[in-house]
DNA sequence: TGCCGGCATTGACGCAGATCAATAAAAACG
DNA sequence: CGTTTTTATTGATCTGCGTCAATGCCGGCA
C-alpha cells in the first residue's frame, strides 16, 4: 500500500467552517456541521437561537491544555467542536487513568451534574475547540424546549450505555478484544462524523490507549503489531488503516457498542 | 464473634411499610421511606401527587424473575422499592456479564433512553418490588416540575459517574482492590438506606460478583477467605460483617465511589 | 541540520489470576 | 426427610499479560 492511502483527517473544523472565519469563531449551532449529532438535534431555528444564547465559543485549546480539572465546580458542560479531548482521573499516587476519548459533537462534563463538581479532568489531545454550554442555562432551557430536554437525556443515556459497555469489555474481554473494540468504536464514530471509518489518525498516545483499556503500553504496542501481522489493519505510528472491519468487529465480540450483535 | 452479630437486614420494605398494607401495595411517594434518595427528592406534596399518577406499583418479583429483557422496548424506568435487582448482558455465547446491582431507591433502565430499547436484562436477586415510572409521563412531567428534572438529571449523572468509577476499577485495580471496592460501595449504600453499613447480607451469588468484577468465581471465593484471614471482615456464605472499614476502603484505593480520597 | 527528550517497539522473565478438578455445604424439591 | 441440584470452597496447574530493560524513531528546538 502507498503512503497516501493513509488519508489524514484532521477533523479540525469540519466542512468549510473555519475558526474565526466570519465572526470570531462564533459559528451558530444553525450553521454547525455537527448539529445532527450534538445538542441541537431536532430543534427548530428559533430554539437554536435560544440555545446559542447560552453557548460561548472559546479560543481553541492547544494539545495538553486543560478544559477543566477534577474538583472544579461545574459551571458548564462542553461540546467538542473540533479536535479531541480526553477525560481522566488521577489516583492518589499521581498516575492517571483515562476514562474517555471525546470526538466532535460529544458532550463532556455530564458526570459533574450529580455533585456540582467535575469528577475527572479534561485535556485536549490535539488542538481542539469546544462550545461551552452554561449549565444553569441548559437546565432552564431544557424545561422550555422539549426537544432539547429529549436530546440531553438521550446523550446522557448514551453515555451510560457506553460506559456499561466498557465495563463489560474491561471485565470480560482479553487484551486483543479490547483493542479491537476500541478501534471499531472509534472507526464507527469517525464514520458518523462524515469521514472514512477505514483510515484515521489516533490523536491519543499508546499510553492513553493502554490506560483506557486497562493494559500496559507494551501490550498495546504488541497488539498493534499482531493485528497488522494478521492483516486486520495497517498501522504506522498514529495512522491507522482498517483492512478487515468485519473481522475486527468479530474480535471485539458483541461489545463495539450496544445491541446489534456482530452478525 | 457470635452468630447474632450478623444482623440480617432484609431490606424488603423498609421501616414499617408492608406490601399491601393499606392499599394493595400502593404506598404513595409521599409516604415512601426512600423519597429522599429516589426521584421525589425536593418535590412538594402537590408535585408528588402528580408524580404518583405516572407510577404503578407492581406485584413483587420473585428471585430470578425478569423485570425486563434486553431488547424490550422502553416503556418505563423502574425504581427499586425493596429487595435488589441485577442488570446484565448476554454475550453471543450465552454467558452473562453483570453490569449492575441495584438497591432500593435506585433507578433502572436509564440506559434505554438513548435508543428506546433496554440494552440489558434485569432480574430480581431476591423477592423485590419496584415502582414502574412511565417514561413518557416522566419526560412530560419533568418539563413541568423543575425539581423532578433536576433529580432525574442528577440520578443519570450519578450513574455515569458510578460507571466511570467501575471502568477505572476494572482497568486499573487488582482482584483484591476490586472486591474491597465493591464491598465498601455496598456498605456505603446500605448505610445510606438506614441500615448498618457493617453487617449485611449479599443478595447476589459469588458468580454474579465475579461477573461484575471481571473475576473468576474461584478468585472471589479465595479473596473472601483471604480478607477474612486478614481480619478485614467476617463472611459466612452471604452474610458479611465488616470489621475494619477503613482498611477495606484503603485497599479499594480512591475508587469506592467518587471524589473523596481515602483519607 | 543535528542534538535531545519523549514516545513506540521488541525481547526476556515472572506472577496474578484463569482454568480444571474435586469436595463440601446449602438450597430446592418431591 | 431423603434426594438432587445448585453454590461455594479449596487445591494444582497453566498462561496472558505486566514488568523490567534495551533499542529505535520521530518531532521539537536551537
Amino acid at each position: 500500500m502507498t503512503a497516501d492511502s493513509f488519508a489524514v483527517h484532521s477533523m479540525t473544523v469540519s466542512r468549510g467552517e473555519r475558526y474565526g472565519a466570519a465572526c470570531g469563531g462564533n459559528v451558530a449551532c444553525q450553521d454547525c456541521s455537527l448539529h445532527q449529532l450534538c445538542l441541537p438535534v431536532g430543534l427548530d431555528s428559533e430554539d437554536l437561537e435560544r440555545l446559542d444564547r447560552i453557548i460561548r465559543r472559546r479560543r481553541p485549546l492547544r494539545r495538553g491544555e486543560y478544559l477543566f480539572r477534577a474538583g472544579d465546580p461545574l459551571r458548564a458542560v462542553y461540546a467538542v467542536r473540533s479536535g479531541s479531548i480526553k477525560t481522566y482521573t488521577c489516583s492518589s499516587e499521581g498516575d492517571e487513568h483515562v476514562t474517555g476519548f471525546h470526538l466532535p459533537g460529544e458532550l463532556i462534563g455530564l458526570g459533574a451534574i450529580a455533585t456540582g463538581v467535575y469528577p475527572r479532568s479534561a485535556r485536549a489531545l490535539e488542538t481542539s475547540s469546544v462550545c461551552e454550554v452554561a449549565y444553569e442555562g441548559l437546565e432552564d432551557l431544557s424545561m422550555k424546549i422539549r426537544g432539547l430536554q429529549r436530546q440531553l437525556l438521550r446523550l446522557m443515556s448514551r453515555e451510560i450505555h457506553h460506559d456499561e459497555t466498557m465495563m463489560v469489555l474491561l471485565g470480560g474481554m482479553a487484551a486483543e478484544g479490547r483493542l479491537a473494540a476500541l478501534l471499531s468504536n472509534i472507526a464507527a464514530r469517525v464514520g458518523e462524523r462524515g469521514f472514512s471509518p477505514h483510515a484515521f489518525r489516533l490523536s491519543m498516545s499508546r499510553n492513553d490507549i493502554g490506560s483506557y483499556l486497562g493494559l500496559a503500553v507494551e501490550t498495546v504496542s504488541r497488539l498493534f503489531t499482531r493485528l497488522q501481522a494478521e492483516g486486520l489493519l495497517n498501522v504506522q505510528r498514529k495512522q491507522v488503516m482498517i483492512r478487515d472491519p468485519d473481522r475486527l468487529r468479530r474480535l471485539a465480540g458483541v461489545c463495539v457498542d450496544g445491541l446489534p450483535p456482530p452478525r
